[in-house]
DNA sequence: ATTCGGACGGCC
DNA sequence: GCCGTCCGAATT
């Protein structure tokens, strides 16, 4: 060691009678300490921590602003959240330095990040990361494009030009806007008629409610599933509102573009954000209202932890920030109606006798061989001659969508004769098709050899419903005289003329037709419907009623019609047309089976050895007075991570929904404990997961 | 007396 | 997770 480094460091007193004067001597400059939440992926550490204010740093540490500190020794990013003239620490770094004194992780927001990390059992870390996009200086130091906003009274004379548009049958509809313009904050579940007319035209009525909530002089955002309806949604609102007015935030713009929209809003230039689902965190200063459509949309489950739901996302930051709601769909999911069922939401959806009468004509064909047509080519493409008879009289009227399962869907069988699915041998699980000739079960992987029906006894199997690409095929030999036009996956189409044309699609990837499709038919009922998922009803209707969506009015000859086994449940729904109703009865069966949203499922995956570390440690948690033990669903297999040696498991646990919060707290702490002691192995925690086995 | 390494505690 | 420190064993 050397003769420097052994002389102790400096100490300046610091004279006692001086009331100002801060320990060890700092200069007191009023505001000179940041509390910051740093970049630390540990549990333990997941809290703010104070760093010293530099005086040549003063000016540009506001909170909100991107740092650079020095963490146990090295140098890590962090978010300033509050600037503060003392600390409880003595024993402060100083900030190495400001990366940019950009506020860009406002208060609100900031409080929002807090929130969801607490609800899904993650980090402030981890969910900061969702909500602020990576800092592009060059755009930050670009000049800002002129915007020409109107002002309060220009907005009123356009939300009163275009009238309530698709609320205009509405109960509750028109009051709905009236409540925005006047700067209430109503909260709504909207129903819009599922059908290509303005009663279904949901992207004119979000841009009208966000018209009414800027009237108020607050801001909105509006969030889509993904890049289609937000082409949509962009048009609807450079219509209603102007193009000055709005920015679009999605993931497929580049760092630049992405931090441009960013920027416009944390500046407070624009008041209204649309976008896909990480725009559901972004800065709208005195948010008004948020609107979100289609929540049944899986693309609103985030991939990365912690796994936040837009949907719960945008209910948390409208109870937080006192603003308006609008979750709008076609279906309806078993949460949008336990929100109503909580009285959070309210129904709006026009009259049932208008809605009927608005709503393309629902029928179902049977697809049993009796059904099928007696024309050769109808039978070869395994048309029923309902769907025949509904194809031929919708072409002479216009085009015609055929919804097909995705390729994805097509790697299940069932028995040839019987149609029961089939099943691994040794384990129950479904089966799969990974790729040709080679059959496996789902679960554990088993090849399966020597089937037997166990209905029949038949030992040979098939694809339970053909693809896009054969469905195409046949329909070209059905309709000789017809064009038929294929959109899925990569090679999609945005729009089809009127011209008569079959139109063959996979689910999410339908065409808009200009003025509507003559009739639409749904050829994956029974595909979907064997789906062993809890949701497989709630999304195949969520399927058609999109699908239907595209269809002209039923006042208008429009027709929607599923193929499947008309004896099922689901398929009875669809031809009710109660999307309200089938929601009620599905959040009535999630309760009776003690799960989301009627309950708070937290589940634990990885290693067998680690889930069951953890969910001993929870379980050993002291519980809150009148709480219960959580049920323990599980383990069970479910898919490791690519690079991962071990085989995964999940193991659930389940309270009811109000002791929800003191279970994800419970797992929470023992996350934290476990970082802290450096436990061996790492578990993912999923709460309120939307895939449920 | 000095150096090395592995475990452990704290991170502002 | 990573760095710094502390302590014991090995090395001179």
């Amino acid at each position: 060691m050397s003769q420097l480094s052994a002389i102790p460091p400096t100490i300046t007193v610091v004279p006692t009678d001086d009331p100002t004067a801060l320990p060890l001597g700092l200069p007191d400059a009023g505001l000179s300490y940041a509390a910051v939440a740093v970049d630390v992926p540990l549990a333990h550490l997941d809290r703010p921590f104070d760093y010293r204010v530099p005086s040549a740093m003063l000016e540009e540490v506001v909170p909100g602003c991107r740092v650079k500190v020095r963490f146990a020794g090295r140098l890590r990013d962090g978010f300033v959240l509050e600037v503060r003239d003392h600390t409880d620490h003595d024993r402060v770094q100083p900030l190495e330095r400001v990366v940019s004194p950009e506020p860009v992780l406002t208060p609100t927001v900031a409080g929002l990040v807090r929130a969801v990390a607490d609800h899904w059992a993650g980090s402030f870390a981890d969910v900061v990361r969702l909500a602020v996009p990576p800092r592009h200086a060059t755009t930050e130091k670009a000049e800002p494009r002129q915007r020409k906003l109107p002002t309060a009274d220009e907005l009123r004379a356009r939300v009163g030009e275009h009238g309530p548009g698709p609320f205009a049958p509405g109960v509750g509809g028109p009051a709905l806007l009236a409540a925005l313009g006047r700067g209430e904050s109503p909260r709504a579940a909207w129903q819009p008629v599922p059908c290509a007319a303005e009663a279904g035209d949901w992207a004119y009525g979000f841009a009208l409610a966000a018209a009414a909530t800027a009237a108020s002089g607050r801001g909105s955002l509006l969030i889509v599933p993904d890049v289609t309806d937000l082409a949509r949604l962009t048009a609807a609102c450079t219509e209603v509102l102007g193009a000055d007015t709005f920015v679009s935030l999605h993931s497929d713009l580049g760092p630049s573009a992405r931090y441009r929209a960013f920027l416009a809003a944390v500046r407070g230039q624009v008041r209204v954000v649309i976008g896909t689902r990480a725009a559901a965190f972004a800065p709208v200063t005195d948010l008004g209202l948020v609107a979100l459509w289609d929540d049944g949309d899986d693309l609103y489950a985030e991939p990365r932890a912690p796994y936040p739901h837009t949907r719960e996302v945008l209910a948390l930051r409208a109870s937080r920030e006192q603003a308006g709601a609008l979750f709008g769909s076609y279906a309806r999911t078993a949460e949008v109606a336990d929100l109503v069922a909580r009285d959070w939401l309210r129904t709006v959806t026009p009259p049932r006798e208008v809605f009927r009468r608005l709503a393309p004509r629902p029928r179902i064909a049977s697809d049993d061989e009796r059904a099928l047509d007696r024309d050769p080519a109808a039978r070869a493409a395994r048309l029923p001659r309902d769907v025949f008879a509904v194809m031929r009289a919708g072409l002479a009227a216009g085009p015609v969508l055929v919804q097909v399962p995705r390729a994805g869907y097509l790697s299940s069988l069932v028995c040839r004769t019987c149609r029961t699915p089939v099943h691994c041998p040794r384990c129950s699980s479904p089966v799969s098709v990974p790729e040709p000739r080679v059959v496996r079960c789902t679960w554990a992987g088993h090849p399966v050899t020597g089937w037997e029906c166990p209905e029949c006894g038949d030992r040979h199997w098939r694809a339970p419903v053909v693809g896009a690409a054969r469905t195409a095929e046949e329909l070209g030999k059905a309709f000789p005289q017809v064009a038929v036009r294929r959109s899925s996956g990569e090679r999609r189409l945005d729009l089809v003329e009127d011209e008569p044309a079959l139109v063959v699609a996979t689910p999410g990837a339908e065409p808009r037709a200009a003025h509507g499709y003559a009739a639409a038919v749904l050829l994956d009922a029974s595909l979907l419907l064997q789906r062993m998922d809890l949701r497989a009803a709630e999304e195949a209707l969520r399927r058609w009623w999109n699908a239907t969506a595209l269809v002209r009015p039923g006042t208008a000859g429009g027709t929607a019609i599923a193929v499947g086994p008309p004896e099922s449940p689901t398929l009875q729904a669809f031809l009710r047309q109660d999307p309200v109703g089938t929601a009620e009865r599905e959040l009535g069966e999630r309760q009776a089976a003690g799960f989301p949203p009627a309950a708070r499922m937290v589940a634990v995956e990885g290693p067998s050895a680690t889930v069951a570390e953890v969910v001993d440690a929870v379980l050993a948690e002291t519980l809150p007075p009148d709480a219960a033990a959580p049920t323990v669903l599980g383990p069970g297999p479910v898919a490791a991570p690519a690079h991962s040696e071990d085989d995964w498991v999940r193991t659930s646990l389940t309270v009811p929904a109000a002791q929800g919060a003191g279970l994800v707290t419970r797992v929470r702490t023992v996350l934290a404990t476990r970082t802290a002691y450096k436990a061996e192995g790492t578990v993912r925690v999923r709460v309120d997961p939307i895939s449920i086995s």
